[in-house]
DNA sequence: TTGTGTTTTACGACCTCC
DNA sequence: GGAGGTCGTAAAACACAA
């Protein structure tokens, strides 16, 4: 029997489609020949071997032909692979040249060079996809770890901030009752400031921090917020969180004076409920010494 | 042995480049 | 318009648990 094979030969681009057969020489080299034996090939059909071995094991192989059925797959060998991957590690595109240069080395179609070629780069590209996943993910992990530890401290510096201004506060009440009772709402004012000058580095301080980055000075009560949220397509506020100006000397500024929240800090419920009491109690305090 | 999930080979459709 | 690319998918080959 002659040492041929049934393969497939669908190598021109475009003539894929019109799939013909060719009967491979056993040195490799393509004849062209009918469509030899498909019946016969078809009985053997249950066994399993590779397609395409390499050209030293097809040589041995005298009851290859008749076993063949035309139209199965057939794994390339491990040595067919390995070259093939080493040629795709120097380069993952193939040109013409190397296409056959490959094709012939291998004993294979250079059609089936070149479809090797495109799902190994889909391999590679999956594998690359996943990589970058993982690395994606591991990166969002320390992130969020990171922006949680933040948001702890920032809450944490601001609880300081109230304590602080609180006893600012009782301070300041204190030194303009030693001034009289008959003060003005502008003396204990004045008052506050002739207060302790540690208090008042202290105080300068976490102004400092509450306000760094922020240009303006914004209170926004929950009405203006809301209207501002309605009015603009995205809202810029976070659930949960207020926005108010950094506090100036136990005094916040009106909503009048800018309604974007440029320059607003952004408060969590907790803080925004105890800084807002503590503001009215300020005023009721100072609205006690302006009236009696 | 068989059922099932994964990998590999191959192709058609479509896109881009020259 | 041809050549060669990607993408999605079919089907054979293979691995493996039950």
């Amino acid at each position: 029997m002659d040492r041929v094979r049934l393969i497939f030969d669908s190598s021109s681009s475009r003539g894929r489609h019109e799939q013909r057969m060719l009967l491979l020489g056993g040195g490799g080299s393509p004849v062209f020949g009918g469509a030899r034996s498909a019946l016969a090939a078809a009985e053997g059909a249950n066994k399993r071997r590779p397609f395409f071995t390499s050209p030293e094991e097809h040589l041995e192989e005298e009851y290859y032909y008749d076993e063949q059925l035309p139209d199965k797959k057939r794994r390339l060998s491990p040595e067919q692979v390995r070259l093939l991957e080493r040629s795709f590690e120097a380069e993952n595109k193939l040109e013409p040249e190397r296409k056959s240069e490959l094709a012939r080395k291998l004993g294979l179609q250079p059609r089936q060079v070149a479809v090797w070629f495109q799902n190994r780069r889909a391999r590679w590209k999956t594998k690359q996809l996943e990589h970058d996943f993982d690395r994606l993910k591991s990166s969002y992990g320390s992130l969020l770890s990171d922006h949680d530890s933040l948001l702890k401290e920032n809450d944490r510096l601001r609880s300081q901030v109230i304590s602080l201004t609180e006893k600012l506060q009782s301070r300041t009440a204190a030194s303009a009752g030693a001034a009289g009772i008959a003060g003005t709402k502008s003396d204990v004012q004045a008052a506050a400031s002739v207060a302790d000058p540690a208090t008042l580095a202290v105080q300068t301080k976490v102004e400092d921090r509450l306000s760094a980055g922020s240009g303006g000075s914004a209170v926004v009560d929950g009405e203006a917020a809301k209207q501002l949220v309605d009015s603009s397509e995205v809202s810029y506020f976070r659930e949960g969180y207020h926005c108010m100006g950094p506090v100036d000397g136990g005094q916040v500024h009106s909503e009048e004076d800018d309604v974007s929240d440029e320059g607003c800090n952004y408060y969590s419920d907790g803080i925004f409920a105890a800084e807002h009491r503590h503001q009215e109690v300020v005023d009721a305090q100072l609205d006690w010494w302006a009236w009696s």
